[in-house]
This record gives C-alpha cells, sequence and structure tokens, in this order.
DNA sequence: TTCCGGTCGTTGCTTGTGCAATGAACGCAG
DNA sequence: CTGCGTTCATTGCACAAGCAACGACCGGAA
C-alpha cells in the first residue's frame, strides 16, 4: 500500500467540504427554529411543492423514508407543517406547510440565498466549473441509485 | 421568498454528491470488514502514521473527541487496533494498527485509490480544476474551524 | 511538596438514523 | 365480491453521534 494519505482521498475531501458548509447553513436554522437538517430538507420541499406524500419527499430529497416520515411528525409536532390523509388515496399523506411553517420558510429562504451566494464568492470565477462539475458527477457519477 | 429549489441548492448538492460517493466505497470496507466510516477514518489515518493520541485523529481527521475515542475502541475490540499507554505523558494513547490491521488495509489502499480514480476519471478533463476548487473552499471557505 | 489550571480520553444521556417488519389501503384478477 | 400482491407510511430495535460532565494526569507556581 505504501503510505496512504486520507487528506488527499477525494471521498474524504468531499465529505468534510459537504459537512463544513452544511454545517455553516444548519447551525443558522438550527439555532433558530430547531430545525435538523433532515427537517430543513423537507420544509424546503414543501416550500417548492404543497401537498407531497412522504414517498415523494424519500425519493425527490434524497433520504430514508423512515427519516422522511420522522422528520415531518416532528414538524408537525412542531407545529411547521400539517399531515392529513389524502382524500383520493387512504395511504398516502398530504404534507402542507402551516401558515408558520409558511412564515419561518420566508425567513429562511433570503438567508438560504445569501448564503449561497457568499459561498459562490468564495470560489470566484471557477464558480461555473465547480457548479458544472457537481451537477455531472451528481447524475451519472457512481450510479448509486 | 418565492418559490425555493433544493435541488439547486449548492449545500443540498454537495451533501447528496458527497454522500453518494462516500457510500460507494464505504458499503466496501463495511460489507468486507464491518467497519464504519468514523472506523476507516481511524485506520486510514494510522496507515499513515503509527503511534498516534486521539486527540490528533480527533483534530486532524475532523472528527468530534467522543467519536474518535469510541471509534478506536470498536477498532480495538475487533483487533484492528492497538491501544496502550503513553510512557511519556500518562494522558495520552497510542494508537497503532495490529497485524490484522495492517494486512487489512493492504487491502483496502489498493481499492480506495482504485475508486478515486474511477471517480477522477467520470469528471474527464475537468477533474484538476474541480481537484483544486474542492482544496481551495476546503482552505478558507466559510471558516469553521 | 502541594495546589491548581489545563489537557486528554472516556462515558451518560438524549437524539437521530438504518433496516426490517408491520399494518392499512390500493388495484386487479378471478 | 373476494382474495392477493403491491405500495405507503409508521414503528421497534440496535447502533452511531453530539454534548456535557467526569476523572486521570500533566506541568508549573507558591
Amino acid at each position: 500500500m505504501n503510505s496512504f494519505d486520507l487528506s488527499e482521498f477525494l471521498p474524504y475531501q468531499l465529505a468534510v467540504l459537504s459537512q463544513r458548509v452544511s454545517d455553516g447553513f444548519s447551525t443558522l436554522y438550527r439555532s433558530k427554529y430547531g430545525l435538523t437538517v433532515a427537517e430543513w430538507r423537507v420544509v424546503a420541499h414543501l416550500s417548492q411543492s404543497d401537498k407531497v406524500s412522504v414517498r415523494e419527499i424519500h425519493e425527490r430529497v434524497a433520504m430514508e423514508k423512515s427519516k422522511a416520515s420522522r422528520a415531518a411528525s416532528r414538524l408537525e409536532a412542531a407545529g411547521y407543517v400539517s399531515k392529513t390523509a389524502n382524500p383520493n388515496d387512504g395511504r398516502l399523506v398530504s404534507l402542507a406547510l402551516t401558515p408558520t411553517g409558511r412564515r419561518m420558510m420566508e425567513d429562511l429562504v433570503p438567508m438560504a440565498r445569501a448564503y449561497e451566494a457568499e459561498l459562490l464568492n468564495n470560489l470566484g470565477d471557477t464558480a461555473p466549473q465547480f457548479l458544472q462539475a457537481v451537477a455531472s458527477l451528481l447524475h451519472d457519477a457512481m450510479e448509486a441509485d
């Protein structure tokens, strides 16, 4: 093997980077609204499209079924989302932001945008290529799903 | 706020990408040696420099103290790592790979290299810029530590 | 020597997560 | 209408992780 340098290992670098980037913003919504990352993803998705099932979240937001389900339950308990039975299909649950939840997102979304902008700013003029690379890796890379 | 698209949010993309990339390889050492990601990081670091304290791992490998400590304990129980008291400083613990652990790394390191190569191959000729961007973000970006 | 602030590693406690199993509800075939 | 395989969401269980507290240990000062 002969000396393996973890700090030069791309999967490791990506993990550290992603964690650091994620923490930067999650600290914010965590301290302000007590949200976990999983919960943030759920409300973020709900802000875009209401009346969504757990299943849709689970596949569109890259989370385990159970993870999405529990995040939704916590959000319901906190009063940010409502869970109602789908009248057309008794198996499905319709998740939606409550007015409180919507107000929260109106506060958080601009912050998210600002944070992202700051991030891109750090990248300088290499930003476009970086975004491109990330997107392309996300699509074909290593074919997980 | 007006429609926030999580899938276009860079922190989210990075998280998904990193997770997918990490899973691709962690599945391997998980099924073969029953290692968690934290444990992999510990042995990876140990393969590079023996006789290392928990503290050094905790700061060099981006893990909580307790996370490093428990990972080391599990590795010791599994027979991959030895923990001995540092004779010069009774507070410190010297971690080192056992022969078994070393054999494991001789198996895993080439696989890690191959996996990374495949990853870079997916990036094509944009790989250098991508690596550069990741490294630069890791250094200054958002200043976590 | 004794005391004291600081460091190192471990451990309780609580919480989140993955995985498998469960139960309710659907659609379709007979 | 009655089964029957499938889909959806939830839950029990085991385990990892974050945080704070704790005890052991160090080095230097009085």
